[in-house]
RNA sequence: GCCGGAGUGGCGGAAUUGGCAUACGCGAUCGACUCAAAAUCGAUUGCCCUUGCGGGCUUGUGGGUUCGAGUCCCACCUCCGGCACCA
């Protein structure tokens, strides 16, 4: 008997699957592909190549091969394709410390990726790969950025926005994580530049609503997003400063406090500030006020605990509801980017609020009544967030203040000084980066085109993309794109009106690479069209999404908003593009997360190179739930690694002690009825727990029940023939139950065993007649408390089980000298006498 | 503070509809094989009392519902993740 040796049949098997192209699926109307079948289309998220993968990556690849495979052998046409999202800073940061281009860098992962992931015995379509760093790719990129701005969802416009100065390019909302940059942490500051935004705002509404078609996603994915868009009802009310001749207004969810507002507080980047104080006493107080805020970064405004501060500005609004006149105030605890950038300050209702007014001695007004008196900081009551009759509101007093909130709004409406409004914290999103690797935006800007001195943004045809990616000489950021120093590239052209024009030199943020590669990969070599739309029509969308968590905002609220404009744009059908979402947990070694400086990586080349792949990926499936995290150790590896040895040596020696053939019928004898039956409570506990939310862990522990059946059995099995045939049944269903997370070991027995490729046969179908016990095990309990096992007749009947259990003697010993006062018999599981 | 998720042996974890708690794996102990070791095969392994038979206890804590609760309800504790001056 030969030993097993992963690294013989792992290379034996990837050879024939690449010869083969096993697992390349044709597009409708191309030869080879199959109508009959229904689809799948199940991706994984792909990878930023940098270096090597991780193991990470193999969790998520050996999750959705596992999926894959699963759907190939129930029937489906499987689409299943993998690429790199190879644009992106890491690479850039590398060259500028290198001088090495990124292209040959990110080439060099790429191959590195490819390798290994041939090596894990992914079931991939190579055909349909794919790098969004190549022109072939980023020329589309390009085209759908130039279809957002023909149709007014791309637009360039001054704004506040966060700058990474390390980084030295701006960031969108999402990438700035506790006022630091995400990819660096250094702490961001804000700057008022010109930039390029995507309108991701007009689909607020529609990303929240169409989560109820979303119903396998994770909840807390869900809750993610919901709470970033972050959609308030309220209402806009609008205060007038007389002395100015100007309307503020503001966004409030609680108009039904507007009797209470005792100031007004505006943002210190707010527009209209210069104008409020200018030639005024204040105006000295407020510029200084206002530069110290600008001076800091947005980790230190939005720090925790922090004292309020502000100025008062020497001016007044009127509150529309009483005319009352209040005082104005500019402070940092009210946000430009939200809103409207200016408050009507309710103290005695609002926490914030109120700590201001303490802060500088403003007086509070009560409108609502009722408090919870351990909740207030106030001797009042005060501030009281709560719901409670009103008062000091005018003719509202008395009234509830949940009915009063509609007819203040009704009421401003018709004084024309407000109206119910709806918004959100989600910002547009900001796509322009200052940085040199990443798809250029396909724009020129030409003075002659333009009009008052400004020059016009003339798009690029489509017929004349991509705009391709110049070589440069340095890469270092100067607080504009390196490419800007492209001066033969940058000067060009207008395609409008021929005359010299200067190209936009800023490249578009990585995220929108990954916002549709899930259609490239449907038609990834049409150089007519991103896709084709009957062959997005067929594939799209994908029905089983596969990924960190990391990634539930960024990333998937991106792709979605992409996918419903695309959709609104007629070039797809489907609005939502992950059907499924299932997130993988972080893998951790010794309770922390794998890095270089703790020392407890473990990389998978490495360790693919000494225990083999299909070890490598039964190993993590069988670490416990996917969605959760697990801890790595070496002692679990090597128990998965000896049971599929196990499986490996049962195969040898059931092919040389029994005939081929034999694997029918097989239930003659006791024990081998005894395994057969094992084998199909493999194969039903295998199959729900797959389909029940990829309970990956407890499939391979029935699979290694049923080896460790046929090890217990198998001496004496081998005698008979009945026995032998049971013995082969056994181990081949074994090999055809590992398959999606062990695929060369189990195609390899399988082929010995039954001649056939293991992919090729559809998913085994669990025999209700061998299911269905004959006995069962009764339970026989008194009080609740469990007296006896007892095997009985599968079909016995409540009296039958009932007299059953009182012939038991241990249970008898419980039940002398007492008086059953109930007795509770569930057929096929057990009795239960209630004694006193 | 708000919103999620989770607490089960020495460890990772299992328990599908309220019905045998601790499947499977690791670790540990013992045995077989071996001159010996490794590998392999087999047995035992929640805790406490008991020589044994047997008995008691046990799913973060405290209560409740029920013949019966890891599972349902109430209160609390701890840990993890996300959001947080969002008007």
């Amino acid at each position: 008997m030969s030993a097993y040796e992963p690294k013989r049949i792992e290379s034996k098997w990837q050879a024939v699957w690449a010869e083969e192209h096993t697992w390349e699926v044709a597009n409708p109307g191309q030869p080879g592909f199959a109508p009959e079948k229904p689809k799948a289309y199940v991706l994984e998220m792909l990878p930023y190549p940098s270096g090597e993968p991780h193991v990470g990556h193999l969790k998520c690849y050996a999750v959705g091969d596992a999926i894959a495979h699963f759907r190939r052998r129930h029937g489906f046409q499987v689409i299943h394709p993998m690429g790199y999202d190879s644009f992106g800073l890491p690479a850039e940061n590398n060259a500028i410390k290198t001088g090495e281009p990124p292209r040959v860098a990110t080439e060099r992962s790429i191959d590195s990726f490819r390798r290994q992931f041939r090596s894990w015995g992914i079931s991939i379509d190579w055909s349909r790969e794919l790098a969004t760093h190549t022109p072939e790719y980023y020329r589309w990129t390009q085209w759908i950025f130039l279809q957002l701005l023909e149709n007014g969802l791309a637009y360039r416009t001054q704004a506040p926005v966060q700058w990474c100065p390390k980084d030295a390019t701006v960031l969108a909302n999402e990438q700035v994580v506790d006022g630091r940059c995400e990819r660096c942490g250094t702490p961001v500051v804000q700057r008022n530049l010109e930039q390029w935004f995507f309108r991701i705002t007009d689909y607020a509404d529609r990303l929240l609503a169409d989560f109820d078609s979303l119903d396998s996603w994770p909840e807390h994915v869900v809750t993610m997003q919901r709470n970033w868009i972050g959609r308030s009802e309220g209402a806009e009310v609008v205060f007038r400063c007389d002395e100015v001749g100007l309307d503020f207004p503001v966004f409030t969810t609680r108009p039904d406090t507007l009797f209470g507002a005792t100031f007004f507080v505006l943002a210190p980047e707010h527009p209209e500030l210069e104008r409020l104080v200018a030639g005024t006493p204040a105006e000295a107080a407020v510029r200084e006020y206002v530069d110290r805020v600008g001076r800091e970064s947005a980790e230190e405004r939005g720090a925790e605990d922090r004292e309020k501060t502000g100025v008062a500005l020497g001016r007044s609004v009127v509150n529309p509801v009483n005319g009352e006149r209040i005082p104005m105030y500019v402070a940092d605890y009210v946000l430009m980017e939200y809103g409207t950038g200016a408050i009507m300050a309710v103290p005695g209702h609002d926490s914030r609020d109120y700590e201001f007014a303490r802060a500088f001695e403003l007086p509070l007004s009560r409108v609502i009544e009722g408090s919870d008196p351990e909740a207030a900081r106030d001797d009042d009551g005060l501030p009281y967030p709560g719901d409670g009759p009103m008062v000091n509101s005018g003719r509202f007093d008395g009234k509830h203040n949940r009915d009063a909130y509609a007819e203040i709004v009704a009421w401003l409406e018709v004084e024309g000084r407000g109206r119910t409004a709806v918004n959100f914290r989600l910002r547009d999103w900001l796509v322009s980066r200052q940085r040199y690797w990443g798809a250029p935006i396909p724009v020129v800007y030409c003075e002659a085109c333009g009009a008052e001195g400004e020059p016009a943004i003339v798009p690029i045809p489509a017929d004349q993309l991509p705009v391709e990616l110049p070589e440069v000489e340095d890469y270092a950021p100067k607080g504009r794109s390196p490419l800007a120093a492209a001066e033969d590239w940058v000067s060009t052209s207008c395609p409008r009106c021929g005359g010299p024009a200067r190209r936009e030199t800023d490249t578009m943020d990585t995220f929108v690479d990954s916002s549709w590669y899930f259609l490239r990969y449907l038609d990834p070599g049409n150089e007519e069209a991103p896709w084709d739309r009957a062959a997005a029509d067929h594939w799209f969308p994908v029905d089983q999404y596969i990924g960190g968590v990391e990634h539930a905002i960024l990333h998937l609220m991106y792709a979605r908003f992409f996918t419903k404009a695309l959709a609104d744009l007629g070039h797809i059908g489907a609005v939502e593009p992950f059907a499924n979402l299932f997130t993988q947990g972080m893998i951790t070694r010794d309770g922390a997360k794998m890095s270089k400086s703790r020392g407890n990586v473990v990389s998978p080349g490495e360790f693919v190179e000494r225990y083999g792949a299909d070890t490598a990926r039964t190993y993590i499936c069988f670490m416990g739930p996917p969605e959760r995290g697990g801890d790595w150790t070496d002692e679990g590896v090597e128990g998965v690694n000896r049971f599929l040895a196990r499986l490996w040596r049962l195969g040898e020696e059931v092919e040389q002690r029994t005939d081929p053939g034999e694997w029918e019928a097989a239930t003659a004898g006791p024990e081998s009825r005894q395994l057969m039956a094992k084998a199909h409570w493999a194969i039903d506990k295998a199959t729900r727990d797959f389909s029940r939310g990829f309970q990956f862990n407890t499939v391979v522990a029935a699979v290694m029940e049923l080896v460790n059946d046929c090890y217990r059995l198998k001496d004496g099995l081998f005698e008979s023939a009945d026995g032998a045939a049971a013995l082969r049944f056994a181990t081949t269903t074994a090999a055809s139950l590992i398959f999606p997370f062990a695929p060369h070991l189990a195609s390899e027995v399988f082929e010995r065993l039954r001649g056939e490729r293991v992919w090729e046969q559809p998913w085994p179908e669990a025999d209700p007649a061998l299911l269905a016990a004959d006995t069962v095990t009764l339970v026989v309990q008194v009080n609740g408390k469990l007296r006896d096992r007892i095997e009985a007749a599968a079909e016995a009947d409540r009296d039958e089980l009932l007299e059953l259990a009182r012939g038991s003697e241990k249970v008898g010993r419980h039940l002398d000298g007492k008086e059953v006062v109930k007795e509770v018999v569930v057929p096929g599981k057990l009795v239960n006498f209630v004694v006193r």
